[in-house]
DNA sequence: TTTTACCCTATAGTTTTAGTAGATTAACGA
DNA sequence: TCGTTAATCTACTAAAACTATAGGGTAAAA
């Protein structure tokens, strides 16, 4: 399942790439119109200003805006932020890898095979869209 | 992240894909060997045999065993039981479909947009996959 | 009477999804 | 320049859901 953090973010980051002039976006304006809980909503756009997608201005007229061009912002880079590796299991991820203890071998272990194979197709889905491409 | 029931699970039916002549294995041996909490596995090897993929003997020489031949095992299947729904969300799954509350309008949502083609991808790997294929 | 699957319950641990309370910073008007 | 307001930032807490596992007893087959 997809956690709400991550769709949230994704819809959060969705509307301000539809903003005029990439003008700062308050939090209770993005949350009232995605329907979202406004603190939780906070706490998600603070990691992705902390991980260089968002940009902030506080006080009167401030907000959060988009740092990059929507067309340069793959979906491999949101998703591993918002819901972490791409990978189902550990053993198959690329930027995440770890043995898993149970396993004497990777290279015969069913569940590592299939695993393997939605990994890259799910990574084909996220390399091949941006965030231009969702809107 | 895959569970560990499904993977549990999946080591579970390779295991039993393997045995010769599709004698009884019982659930201690499959535990040990794969390295599975006796008890979890229990539970999961009930669910299994309950959703009809598996037989099972009780008393001595008794144990758990495959209903169907392997290449008839497609992974949609089992990863629906043991998993649950292949999309990351409700509003893109064909076999448990749900509206979000919180979406006015599907065809504009952008994790709609995206979480289709995940799910499509993942579907396709585990279309062209039977257990005979993680042998 | 032994061996095995079956069934129900409980529980510790973790993750998710928030809510609360306040500090900090910036703009603006008197 | 000073005070008010508007906004983000930070940390702590908590409820709820889910995960993984253990315990103990029942039923059936050999």
């Amino acid at each position: 399942m997809l956690s709400k953090k991550t769709k949230y973010g994704l819809k959060a980051l969705t509307y301000l790439a539809k903003v005029e002039g990439n003008e700062p976006v308050q939090i209770a304006e993005i949350a009232k119109h995605e329907n979202i809980s406004q603190k939780f909503l906070e706490s998600i756009l603070l990691t992705l200003r902390r991980n260089g997608f968002l940009g902030s201005k506080k006080g009167k007229g401030g907000g959060y805006y988009l740092i990059k061009e929507p067309k340069d912002i793959p979906m491999t880079t949101v998703m591993r932020v918002l819901e972490g590796p791409i990978a189902m299991v550990p053993c198959v991820s690329l930027n995440f890898y770890e043995k898993c203890e149970d396993c004497p071998d990777e290279e015969e272990c069913s569940v590592h095979k299939l695993m393997l194979q939605v990994r890259d197709s799910a990574l084909d889905v996220y390399r091949n869209n941006t965030l231009a491409d969702l809107l």
